[in-house]
DNA sequence: TTGTCTTTGGCTAAATGGATGCTGATTCGA
DNA sequence: TCGAATCAGCATCCATTTAGCCAAAGACAA
């Protein structure tokens, strides 16, 4: 059973949040509302939503400046952000995806259109970034402290690589297409190139030193994380 | 060779399907375009296309509708949809995400974002290949981890021999004709001389060492992968 | 701004796939 | 039993595919 989603309603006109509530919840989501985005922190430091619905016109601070804010904090950093603009104001648009949003709607708005697009952004698959620790041989990664060992030694990895190097640790011993890494590690809804992939390969076989023999090439398939490596050619002499 | 994504564009504009399908071609797609909903339908019945590109607006009924029908329909349900919607109509911008669709594009759009989201949307419907694990006799394969052992010992082996040896240790004991393990281990639509099939068997044979004579090969039929192996000649005896 | 990190595209080396022709083995009829 | 016909094994060549690598451009944060 998957849990309901939580939408939070930043929006200073009740009449609008209380009609998007009802909408919401006729739909199997659960509403949360803040009326300024000081009260979105709060909910927001309490209970992480799924989805943010945020007013572009807000009392104090506008609504791109939260967005944005949410958008650097490595907690909400993925949370996807959807913009309300009055109008269509072009401008709005484009500062509003500027600052981060995934989506925008124009007030006034169908709530067939809303809810639509609601589910379109809950429905990308976020990737999978456990915070836990794994060991994989002479490997070790902190997902809580972001770091990683190679015989207790500490190594230097950028975030992209440590986000690839927990997936594989995750998962090791399994063939990962670069398809599924890039939905797996970057998430579905970005646009990547597969070779890029390969790119990430080599840095963090760099990264691991000696240890990078244990990220396998998989020919024609993909890539591997493996404490059995294959020391020399084992077929027929 | 792999087969080229076939992409239906539907849409009534010569100009911007002309424009799309170049693109397409450009980067390794198969567009097929078709005007309305009824040829686009035509299309469909005669080949099923891989990802269907569906302008909102169209002649006759509107392609939300075409949508929710190819949605509802057994043949078409996992072909994704991606929605081409015209900017200007903001409050018609009723989503077919509702509809079924996969995705939406709002006019104009970059070429290079059309091509991300058909690949993004090509690659979240990959259906994922079986990826059970087989054991005959000695003989070890894992699909998951695309792994072939024999008596434990990890073996290197060529994409085009692990897929032979997959499909042989999954029908083992019996005999396949060359022929028929062209159609199953290369696919149907492949032209390739059958005494090809001779040298991925050597090859394969070479790779699975020791273990190389359980691929048999029956004279005048084809080969069989088995566990019992004949250890002496047969003949008159 | 600067420096770090990410992404892309191109180039190259290596691996692989497939065809072909030769050779040895097997079958079968005379 | 011999010899022709057939069939599979095998080596090798060439074209294609694929992954590694690099450099440059872009994004982003300090």
């Amino acid at each position: 059973m998957r849990h309901l989603p939580k939408v939070l309603i930043v929006e200073d006109e009740s009449s609008i949040a209380e009609l998007i509530s009802v909408n919401l919840r006729h739909n199997g989501m659960t509403p949360i509302w803040a009326e300024d985005g000081e009260s979105a922190q709060r909910e927001i430091d309490a209970v992480l939503p799924d989805v943010i619905l945020l007013d572009w016109m807000l009392p104090g601070q506008s609504g791109v400046t939260w967005a944005r804010k949410w958008r650097n904090d490595s907690r909400t950093k993925s949370v996807p952000i959807l913009m309300l603009t009055a109008k269509s104001a072009e401008n709005d648009k484009v500062s509003g995806l500027d600052a981060g949003a995934d989506d925008y709607i124009t007030k006034p708005f169908s709530t067939q259109e809303l809810l639509a697009r609601i589910r379109a952004v809950l429905r990308r698959r976020t990737p999978e970034q456990a915070t836990d620790s794994v060991t994989i041989g002479c490997l070790q990664l902190d997902g809580a402290t972001h770091r990683v060992t190679v015989m207790d030694a500490p190594i230097k990895i950028g975030p992209t690589e440590f986000k690839l190097l927990n997936f594989l640790m995750h998962h090791s011993e399994r063939v990962h297409t670069r398809s599924q890494l890039l939905d797996k590690v970057w998430g579905d809804h970005v646009f990547i190139e597969e070779r890029t992939v390969d790119v990430h390969v080599k840095r963090l076989r760099e990264a691991l030193g000696v240890a990078g023999v244990m990220v396998e090439t998989v020919r024609g398939t993909g890539y591997r994380l493996t404490a059995q490596v294959q020391l020399g050619s084992v077929n027929q002499a």
